[in-house]
DNA sequence: CTGTTAGCGCTTTCAA
DNA sequence: TTGAAAGCGCTAACAG
């Protein structure tokens, strides 16, 4: 059985108070806190968070809630997040949503019911109606990466639609006309569509049906299938512009099992900078997050609100993306 | 304020103890019962897990240390453990090492003062003292992947050392005799280097120091470095095993630097079968570790752990992986 | 600075 | 089946 701060009071003859005191950083006599010192080394005790965060009402943990924690994209991001919780005294309590948004109501009640003094989260969902448990029980919640359909949460995004229109606006200005988007119906997704749409019509290019493919979910089946058809059409695209990292990686091995060479045959600009697009040949040219600062200054907030309330107006942080050049674009015309 | 039980109390006139029983499944008169259901609705009760978890002394959560999260090997095994326990009604308390050893021990140490009924460990140590903090409290844990210097405790891997062995043997059948391997000092690495070891020793063939690459940390970094120096010997080897996915990422991008073509000029065998190996070109040769497997096989045992204590001695369980042909390896001789 | 006391929200005897 | 009462381990007034 561990040691209870009974224990310590036992050992040391002192009141619960003293104790209790000195464990939260309070002023002791010098002589009482050598004893407690001593009783807590020779008891090896350790204070108990569970009886700490029933009182206090606070269990420094926070819920970090994920559509899919299995892609490379999230773990970068809750690397980041746990980091800057973890130096601040916060464990996180994880929840994949694996895509499903049922799921991800799920994961919310989840949440609420252990407590979690905040809550991380990249939604699957657009609407705001899987929130409401937390609402009610009043813990805040912080949206990552990805909008949702309310202003009423602080929310961390890069600006979608803009970064997509600079990586467009690149490849016509690298001569491109016939280009292509792999998008899904996602935030993200459809936010990098409005880009590519505003790009085009700048230059006067008319959109083609055929050029466009929307998906439901962003997933390397989604580039795959959708690459596939491209190539097949008599009037091929020479750029494809993918709206997340999945999609680039179907789309990439559509690519090789064709035969197609990129820049060559086929530009190719995508979004994300994880480790394959550095590592495949040639190098992507890319649209990087900063992902290390959403996760922070998602992170950020979060305490903030835990700290203060709503003392001060919901947060919409949106941060730039830069385009990085690789070598998957070729000049052309 | 969140609603609590003596809420209901008010709400219905019932005592404390029968609520309780009804909210833990027990037999409550219908007329009660639907009192109670009432009065949870009308408020929206939800339990309080953490006053629960302090008389039950059990908080229905698992820690997940693990050596490095950003890692995509860490995603898909912390995805599979996170849906077999969730279903369960447990939850996860996620703890990055960041590869370090320090960070790993203030994690065990983290998830003891949170309570958690069990441990999940991805280690990135190989010596057991930094579970003491676990053992002393009663707190059962299980390795993942890779074993510590200890056969005290539960471990799901695979046979590390025979896989690599079988990866070699298919080098040597495919007419290879200078081979290189790329590894580190962590617990998989050094595994599978005794494999390749004993390959080369079944065939006959005398390993060279020259193609024996070692590192601490298994990085892309290790691999890109190693690759580059291995293409320098004036002796090139014609194929090379890297001992992680990592490893392997690092030198294609070597190889893609330098305008080495594979498996034309360099044949490569890896570890893991994770997305990248699939995507690129060539598609590349690997030993696949069951993750699925290996993630629910270690959540599994821990729970009986938890339930069952050590009734039963410690399992070492040892999980077959198997290779899986790509093109990266070239037929020579 | 110290100790007593009263809970936090829940489960769990035990008697009715 | 039900309910009163005790207590999980800790913090937070408050009085000394």
């Amino acid at each position: 059985m561990a040691a209870t701060i009974k224990d310590i009071r036992a050992e040391t003859g002192l009141g619960l108070a003293t104790i209790s005191k000195y464990l939260n950083g309070g002023n002791v006599r010098t002589e009482n806190r050598q004893k407690i010192e001593e009783a807590i080394k020779k008891l090896d005790y350790h204070p108990n968070e569970t009886a700490r965060s029933l009182v206090t009402k606070r269990t420094r943990t926070i819920g970090f809630v994920v559509n899919n924690i299995a892609s490379n994209f999230s773990g970068v991001l809750l690397q980041h997040a746990s980091a800057y919780l973890h130096t601040r005294g916060y464990g996180m309590m994880i929840c994949d949503s694996s895509l499903s948004e049922k799921q991800e109501a799920e994961n919310i009640r989840f949440c609420v019911e252990k407590q979690v003094d905040g809550i991380l989260i990249v939604s699957s969902s657009r609407e705001a109606a899987f929130l409401s448990p937390a609402e009610k029980a009043g813990i805040p919640a912080v949206l990552l990466d990805r909008e949702i359909k309310s202003d009423a949460f602080d929310c961390v995004t890069i600006d979608n639609r803009n970064a997509a229109e600079r990586a467009t606006d690149y490849l016509i200005e690298c001569g491109h006309r016939k280009i292509a988007v792999i998008c899904s119906e996602e935030y993200t997704g459809t936010e990098r569509y409005k880009g590519y749409l505003a790009s085009l019509e700048k230059a006067g290019i008319k959109p083609r049906d055929s050029y466009i493919c929307p998906g439901q979910i962003h997933s390397p089946e989604l580039g795959y299938r959708n690459m596939k058809r491209l190539l097949k059409l008599k009037e091929r695209p020479t750029a494809v512009l993918t709206t997340n990292y999945e999609v680039s990686l179907g789309v990439i091995m559509a690519l090789n099992e064709e035969g197609v060479g990129c820049p060559e045959d086929m530009s190719l600009i995508g979004f994300d900078e994880l480790i394959l697009p550095m590592v495949m040949k040639p190098k992507l040219t890319l649209v990087a997050q900063p992902m290390e600062e959403i996760a922070c200054e998602g992170a950020r907030i979060l305490l903030k609100r835990i700290e203060e309330g709503s003392s001060f107006p919901p947060q919409r942080v949106s941060l730039y993306a830069s385009l990085k050049s690789g070598e998957s674009v070729k000049r052309i015309g």
